[in-house]
DNA sequence: GTCTATACGATGATAGAC
DNA sequence: GTCTATCATCGTATAGAC
């Protein structure tokens, strides 16, 4: 494996468990073996190397979700699946946990983050249209902002997280979530 | 108003717009009209101002929440007041923005934002209660889940925005949750 | 391609005058 | 209480040898 692939992993490394600005050159050095040099050789600077490591981040967790959102399981168990399925509570969404970040915000590196949540977005989207037509879920649901909420309760749920310090919060909601879910579907 | 008070305004400000690492005392200086002597007078550092501020910011977040949650309203009002309230989603939570952020992980700084979520829970779950002794809400519903789910599509709501840089998520997430609530309501 | 040496401003804090 | 030096260290990047 190249000095680039060192780079690059140590920097999804240290994304993931402090953040951008928290991720200091030196610090990836340390944790990859290379050089300075190399860094410089191959990235144009820190912003460039975590654009990268973020596309490959990003390019892991859509495949997650499209197994998680396969269409060859039942809209319903897609919609448990990704409510419910096991999460690095107090690590934070590799993604999401950056937006926050002023550095990051003002870059193009928000544009990978807005581009996974969409993609999300759209996959849960077609579910729950896909619930509605095997009748498992009303007709009036409105899917746009119905998808929005799901994904959110996720998100709010690695910040409860974090904040309590206590993973079981984010389980709560996921568990709510489902609940919620649950209940629209029998109630109709 | 004493420099004090300057200086925790301007730490009060710049921990909303730019987060905890990104504060510099240089930025605090300037903000605030205060040197450096006064800030190391008053506050043994910046992580030290960053309490005393964010205290404030505590109490003041407390205080609006405790209006929208006021027990004068009806159980579901206090819950379509909570979540469809208008708030600045591009500048995120100003608690929960900071959730993310190495240094806050690991300092009492954390203790601030996790004594805050179980605070604004704690009020979610006595409306919820207070909403099913009405009848509005289901008896089977497990508040405790319920509330932390709500919390999360608000937290996760400025993830969504800030991600997208379009406050628009948020309200798609805001209006979702919301729709759920009165499916909740009107299905049993 | 990789390394070490060097540069330079910013960060976070201290010392001491007023 | 407030201000202006001053300081050590870090963050980020360049230069140039190997």
């Amino acid at each position: 494996m190249s000095k680039r692939d060192d780079l690059i992993d140590a920097a999804k490394t240290l994304l993931w468990e402090q953040g951008f600005e928290a991720m200091s050159p030196k610090k990836i050095m340390r944790l990859s073996g290379a050089g300075q040099g190399s860094l410089y050789h191959h990235f144009e600077g820190k912003q460039d190397l975590a654009l990268a490591a973020l596309a490959e981040v990003a390019t892991e967790m859509r495949a997650v979700v499209d197994d998680v959102f396969s269409e060859d399981k039942a809209p319903m168990d897609r919609l448990s699946d990704y409510l419910l399925g096991s999460r690095q509570e107090l690590n934070g969404c590799r993604l999401g946990r950056l937006s926050n970040e002023k550095t990051v915000y003002e870059t193009n590196i928000c544009t990978i983050i807005g581009d996974y949540f969409n993609y999300v977005s759209q996959h849960l989207h077609t579910t729950i249209n896909d619930a509605k037509a095997a009748g498992d879920l009303p007709h009036h649901l409105d899917a746009d902002a119905f998808s929005r909420s799901l994904q959110a309760v996720i998100q709010g749920g690695y910040i409860l997280a974090r904040g309590t310090r206590d993973a079981a919060f984010m389980n709560k909601a996921q568990e709510g979530a489902w609940a919620m879910v649950e209940a629209l579907s029998r109630g109709h």
